[in-house]
DNA sequence: GTCCTGGCTTAGAGTTTTACAAGTCAGCTA
DNA sequence: TAGCTGACTTGTAAAACTCTAAGCCAGGAC
């Protein structure tokens, strides 16, 4: 199926995947991410944490959102376990609430990374505004498609294959 | 600034972009790139634009999103230069319009791998429904962090620092 | 010419996301 | 004890996103 010539920009469907039309992608799990974080202000709360803001105000106030969508994000994210509410005393300070990645969290930050990268390409007529360097050696960070045997990939160098949690008629 | 022992799961802000309430992030390149993919329906369409899928109808079945909204994200993805509209025709057919991945719409491809790769990991107790694999070596893609020397670099060893689109006051 | 199909558009309505402005409340400081 | 501050909550309202259901139009097929 789908002989056609034109292949460019897309990935190659194959074994039971091929043709598309034959299975349903409903659960897949890029969907079910973006059930999680969709939202801008959902990953502009999330740059802000790894940037390494962990109060309230200061989320508010650095990602430009308001305090009652701040306050909803917040507690949504904590609800899904991408940030973790904690407790803690600065001395002299009453007790505060501090807010921080997760593992689970953390692993997004890859997703955070592409966008970044994507906009300072096609969206930063001057540049990039902020850069990511490796510290030990300087040198600026960037995301890459791998396969486990090393090899950088491109797009239409892939190839898109049933998984393990794959059920019959759907992704 | 920012003295304190725990860097567990941020970057580290260096330069003038330390320490963080100095600069505002209100133009980063990540929020920018938000305005333009940060729907639910934007990115499931481009999900769908990478398996190969053409025409709206398609679009809107294997989506299941429902047809306005379809039209609406296909509208605006052409307009934002994401997606092409061409027409074609295949012989005995009238005219039709096929939608691809233009080159800046491809140049997106990491983010829904990362987003797929975090929901695999995170979301599908049961394994990835679909995996990416290498054509030639038929071994898993995977999204990674490298830096320019070709080192992985884990989040904890980054730096942020000011790129060459940085305003005064802004990121 | 009439039917069918692909590619939309329109109408009407519900939910989510967002903002602004103001209020609340606990607990430390003075 | 009166105030201040951080962390929210409440009220109001607009905009965005989504749905279902139905309608429209162009251009082959018959």
């Amino acid at each position: 199926m789908d002989t056609s010539p034109r292949a460019a920009h897309t990935v190659r469907l194959s074994g039971p995947l091929s043709p598309r039309a034959g299975w349903q992608a409903t659960g897949c799990s890029m969907a079910r991410a973006l059930e999680v974080v969709s939202s801008r202000s959902a990953l502009l709360v999330l740059r802000e944490a790894f940037y390494g803001t962990t109060r309230f105000d200061d989320f508010a106030q650095r990602t430009g959102i308001s305090d009652p969508v701040t306050a909803a994000r917040l507690a949504e994210l904590v609800e899904e376990g991408l940030l973790a509410k904690e407790p803690y005393r600065e001395p002299g300070q009453r007790s505060r609430l501090a807010y921080r990645l997760t593992d689970k969290g953390a692993e997004l930050f890859p997703v955070l990374v592409a966008l970044m990268e994507w906009g300072d390409r096609w969206l930063a007529p001057d540049g990039a505004p902020v850069v990511l360097t490796h510290r030990d050696c300087g040198e600026p960070v960037h995301i890459e498609l791998r396969c486990a045997a090393g090899h950088q990939a491109s797009l239409e160098e892939l190839d898109l294959e049933a998984g393990p949690g794959r059920q019959a008629a759907s992704a």
